[in-house]
DNA sequence: TATTGTTATACTCTATAACTATA
DNA sequence: TATAGTTATAGAGTATAACAATA
């Protein structure tokens, strides 16, 4: 007679229960279960970690998370041109005149046109921008290591590893997936 | 004399910048960076698969990926209590109102109010809700299968392992950090 | 009094696409 | 014609707080 196994102790509970549904609904076998795991922590452990990077370095200085984003991105590498700082940033053009609207508001960023090509546009961190970032860059590294305290070094770059190897896979589904295999 | 070491082939572009750029700044030193590394790229990583489950599977449904988790937390675990599905859907009691009403204009989900204490509230999928999902769930599944390609069995594993442990590690930070240790 | 879910307010972020001003 | 950024539109998610119904 078959037994359901065990489940793994390194297990979520909501791992746990959904693994049990899904053997009931007999569909543990037609699933890809490795990929399931990985994504659904990917996505769990994004969201506890910007909530909490939110919580206790962020929301006292009045950023998003998005906001913070483009400033740091600034501040790493100065002055840039717009889009560069839209790609950077992981948002659209659309979304970036909006946060830079709210930045320049407060003093943080400012916004200077291109000699040459007037269409271009450069966006850099004011000497306000560049304070704030100096403090806010530090602290909001200490929050990300104490997230990450519960790891080893050795870890936290297996870990680092293979979220890139993940994100370079991401790049290549559109040429061969899904639905098309 | 010292160089700069070259950098790790493994490394994101981006990566290797900002790395550049901390070494002129003479932060290298001060901060943490194995954490840096493994946070941003959990970071990246759950926006480029979101971005790509979005644009491949959920929107030719009309779906957000929090209406989806919703469906998908309502599937997997069947009829709940209202605060448990907001519970674990990971959003609040303001915004599943929202997803809910949506849902429910669709006829995917409906409310049931607890026969004993009348200010709680079940919600289930409904027929049509559960017909969509036996066909969207294995859809999804192997819209992570396919973001999954690149990492071997032995990697997912890791991978989710890992994740499990950073998520451990975030449930304790309020208690031991930042800023007082 | 406390709790459950709803509603209201105000804001950020999102995608999409039309628009302007340049080139 | 094409490109760079802005604006417009509509929607989704957020926090906060007031609220009604119920306990």
């Amino acid at each position: 007679m078959s037994r359901a196994p065990a489940p793994d102790p390194e297990l979520l509970p909501a791992e746990i229960e959904v693994g049990e549904r899904l053997r009931e609904l007999g569909l543990d076998t037609a699933l890809d279960l490795d990929a399931m795991a990985a994504l659904s922590n990917v996505f769990r452990a994004a969201n506890a970690a910007r909530s909490q990077l939110e919580r206790s370095v962020l929301t006292v200085h009045d950023l998003s998370f998005t906001a913070f984003t483009v400033l740091w991105v600034l501040w790493v590498w100065g002055e840039h041109e717009f889009r560069d700082v839209a790609a950077n940033s992981g948002i659209t053009k659309g979304t970036l005149t909006g946060v830079l609207s709210t930045l320049e508001r407060r003093q943080l960023v400012e916004r200077r046109r291109h000699d040459e090509d007037r269409r271009r546009l450069y966006v850099a961190l004011t000497r306000r921008g560049t304070s704030l970032m100096s403090k806010l860059f530090v602290t909001f590294n200490r929050g990300e290591s104490a997230i990450a305290a519960g790891l080893d070094p050795g870890e936290r770059h297996e870990l680092a590893r293979l979220l890139r190897k993940l994100q370079r896979s991401v790049e290549g589904v559109d040429q061969s997936g899904p639905g098309n295999g």
